[in-house]
DNA sequence: CAGTATCCGTCAGGATACTG
DNA sequence: CAGTATCCTGACGGATACTG
């Protein structure tokens, strides 16, 4: 596998592949959100409704799936009444936080830096 | 600011700002390919359609503006006859790719997992 | 409560043609 | 060579109504 000696970051056909499975998986609006309100433990399905401002009844419930197809989040029923629902990370689902921790601070830190680029560029 | 004591991954309202923050700037098709081939320096707009298979002109044209705008990416154009222009990744560019390669590494990592699950999850 | 089904608007992104 | 402009399609995602 080659890499880019400097920054570890492949160049190659194949590496392209991956960053494109990345967006695949966790690329829409609301999967990273949904992933990381479940950080904490299991949620039901109306608490992360709560959580997360702005979703809809049907984007959340796509959006589980999603993941939860992918393995990364998993889903129990209880047989009650009325009927309850938990969500939580598998696994898996733990295994992307530390990556994508780190993005979220390179986020964070140069906010500032890109809004006022962003600002100058569009003068 | 809050973050969760085991992973380090902010569930505030804020943080999800920053994970959006991504999406906004990288999130698209093209970006992280983008930016993963000036990883080894500046590149022309030629060799990058060149190196990017799939990529339509138009995208590529859109898709570093984008990069230019947030400051990822800077533009030299040459005053020659042919024009030649360069792109390259400016320092903040350079400051994502060490996050970047993480995220790459686990999806490489758990590629076939994912596959794996997905297989299963459809029967 | 926790879904599924349907309709529909918006927009990313491809194809193509035209400029400096 | 390195763009910009225009058109068009398909997927993302919101609103709403209906089930177990």
């Amino acid at each position: 596998m080659e890499r880019d000696d400097a920054t570890g970051l492949c160049t190659t056909d194949a590496s392209r592949q991956y960053t494109k499975e990345v967006l695949r998986r966790v690329g829409d609006t609301w999967s990273l959100a949904t992933i990381a309100r479940l950080t904490d433990g299991p949620h039901r399905f109306t608490e992360l409704m709560k959580d997360l401002p702005g979703i809809s009844h049907r984007m959340l419930t796509q959006t589980l799936r999603s993941l939860q197809r992918d393995g990364l989040v998993s889903r129990t029923a209880y047989a009650e009444v009325p009927p309850r629902v938990e969500y939580a990370l598998t696994p898996l689902g733990h295994s992307m936080l530390e990556p994508l921790t780190e993005l979220t601070k390179w986020a964070e830190d140069t906010l500032d830096q890109v809004a006022d680029h962003r600002r100058t560029f569009d003068t």
